[in-house]
DNA sequence: TTGTACGCGTTATCAG
DNA sequence: CTGATAACGCGTACAA
């Protein structure tokens, strides 16, 4: 037995199909005896409509695309990836949509940009050049960019990066640290359109280490590493780490997932946080305050990030006018893992 | 400017509808000037094939939905629900296929599950007999099952829950406890089709206890409460816990998230794990392995688990028979935060 | 090699 | 006031 078709309950009471989607979705229009013989009959069949069909009728899918800059396991390694997750679904609720994970097919955006049937996107970094913000316009897809560059006329929802990596950066060189190291986390390969908040942090940290260390001091030097951001990226930059001479005394990481994957495998060969080596994370989620040391990071509110998007969205999708730009709230949340360096690298 | 549309396509070239949808699905069916032709004005023109009226065609829908027991915030608070998502997006990424996430509308799964487009279905721990399981037979929507009872001729996959927690209480009994506490987890209101698992976990848990303890002691007992899988969950359940007179002095948990969130209110009221309270939890959640001590618990395999379920579903998408029952493997995992009772509790 | 017609559900518009 | 016709968007079996 195949589908229950609107046709089926049609021919089965004899009226048309008009009349049968009245009595389900505007049942004044018709008279009582119609309906309910009508409702009788669909119920007996079976009826459900086709969504497919339905959506394509309607105009609307009654779901929001979540644009993922990489698969889905690699996105959801990273429990920040989580909150954002969280704060959208938050609105999915109250508005009753559903929310679609589009990761690059292929390590293309592009593909899932043009086939998703989406209401609307909410994208991670995308940048305003690109091509595939360019077939998103020829959808006339609304969408809202979190973490990105403004100025292609869309919103973007963000927050200071520069300064919260600058502050994060002043805070370890006043503690007296003068050998540090950057740890940001790798774009996914497809996606060069996501460094935009990874150069933000750079340029604050670059500039904050130059403005705090005094000129021309010889011990002073700001590294740079990369790595995934995954609890085994994290311990696998430990061995670029360690290779370093002599070791730095802090290392400020643009992740907290990274960060601790960093404190655990110090943990193992030996070296103590903060003792050893300072530690700075970014993005608060709650595994920084569940180890021990907790971790000192940059605080950003993730779900908030994600409600904001979400709500900016659904107001887009009601024709409502929106704010270019909302930028959130981030801080530097001071804990466990940064002391004074050890007295050998002052 | 609106949409830009095949039949727009057509019309600027002069060809029908079906010369155009050819040019791009089917190349060599038409003539190569034809196709080249057609191929320039789409370009100029920006056309994108509209989606949902391409997946209505097609009678396909290139995602599969993720039945939500709770809303995403909920769901998603607990990181075991990340890992089976984890799993689930492996199979995506390799299938090309997006993934649709459906928490219930306004506490109700059915609406979601009568107008979500999607290919098909996987749910977690619904029950074979309810309304919802109604709906997605008259969809003739395929689904499998995660953690939930077999038995409707639809695929479930799962681990073995009675004989693990049994494992874990026979573990902990045999290490001298005799007043413990077994923490379960509450289940969404609206979705009493939950229970399953959380039934076959108390079930072995309480036989391993009856078992494990000699028959008649009149100090042995086994207590029971429930929170929210969440950290706050475990977090707010200590307030019951220590309530207890005398203290428990060993807590069997169905959830990491929540015996982590125990454990770190136990610190805060100053009691030590294991030296006060041991602790077990159940899942294995990578955050088990990053606090300290690091926690005993049941592991069972989450990503495994979605990856499992997400490929079934997909053999069933192409007609391919599919085994009735996964039975994934699971193992108690001994670390940290169990130790014989402390002295007064012996 | 190209075009006609159909299927899905909703609704503007028309007929009774 | 009640009910029916036709159009929307796309892909494709079938006809020409």
């Amino acid at each position: 037995m195949g589908r229950v078709t609107i046709r089926a309950v049609a021919e089965a009471t004899g009226f048309s199909k008009t009349t049968v989607s009245f009595a389900f979705n505007d049942p004044n229009r018709i008279g009582k005896q119609t309906r309910e013989k009508i409702l009788a009959v669909a119920a007996d069949l079976g009826y459900v409509p086709n969504p497919g069909a339905r959506n394509l009728s309607l105009g609307r899918h009654g779901t929001i695309g979540l644009l993922l800059p990489q698969n889905i396991p690699r996105a959801f390694a990273n429990p920040y990836m989580s909150l954002i997750l969280q704060g959208i679904g938050q609105v999915c609720e109250s508005e009753g949509h559903t929310l679609t994970l589009i990761p690059p097919i292929k390590e293309s955006l592009l593909l899932g940009v043009r086939s998703a049937a989406v209401d609307g996107l909410i994208t991670l970094g995308l940048d305003p050049g690109s091509e595939t913000v360019e077939v998103i316009r020829k959808r006339h897809l609304p969408f809202v960019t979190i973490d990105g560059r403004s100025g292609n006329g869309f919103p973007v929802v963000g927050i200071r990066d520069r300064e919260l990596a600058g502050e994060a950066m002043r805070y370890v060189v006043e503690q007296g640290h003068r050998r540090v190291v950057v740890v940001s986390i790798i774009d996914a390969r497809d996606f060069s359109e996501g460094s935009y908040v990874r150069n933000e942090r750079l340029v604050g940290y670059q500039h904050a280490f130059d403005q705090a260390v005094s000129a021309g001091d010889p011990s002073a030097e700001l590294l740079h590493l990369a790595c995934d951001a995954t609890l085994a990226g994290g311990r696998a930059v430990v061995e670029q780490l360690r290779e370093l001479k002599p070791l730095p005394s802090a290392v400020l990481v643009m992740s907290d997932i990274v960060a601790i994957g960093i404190m655990e495998r110090l943990f193992e060969i030996g070296l103590q946080v903060p003792g050893d080596i300072s530690l700075v994370g970014f993005d608060d989620i709650p595994e920084a305050g569940i180890v021990r040391p907790q971790l000192t990071t940059v605080s950003q509110p993730g779900e908030d990030k994600g409600r904001a998007a979400a709500e900016i969205l659904m107001r887009m999708l009601r024709g409502e006018h929106v704010r270019p730009e909302t930028v959130l709230h981030g801080r530097l949340l001071l804990r466990g893992t940064v002391s004074r360096p050890p007295a050998h690298a002052r």
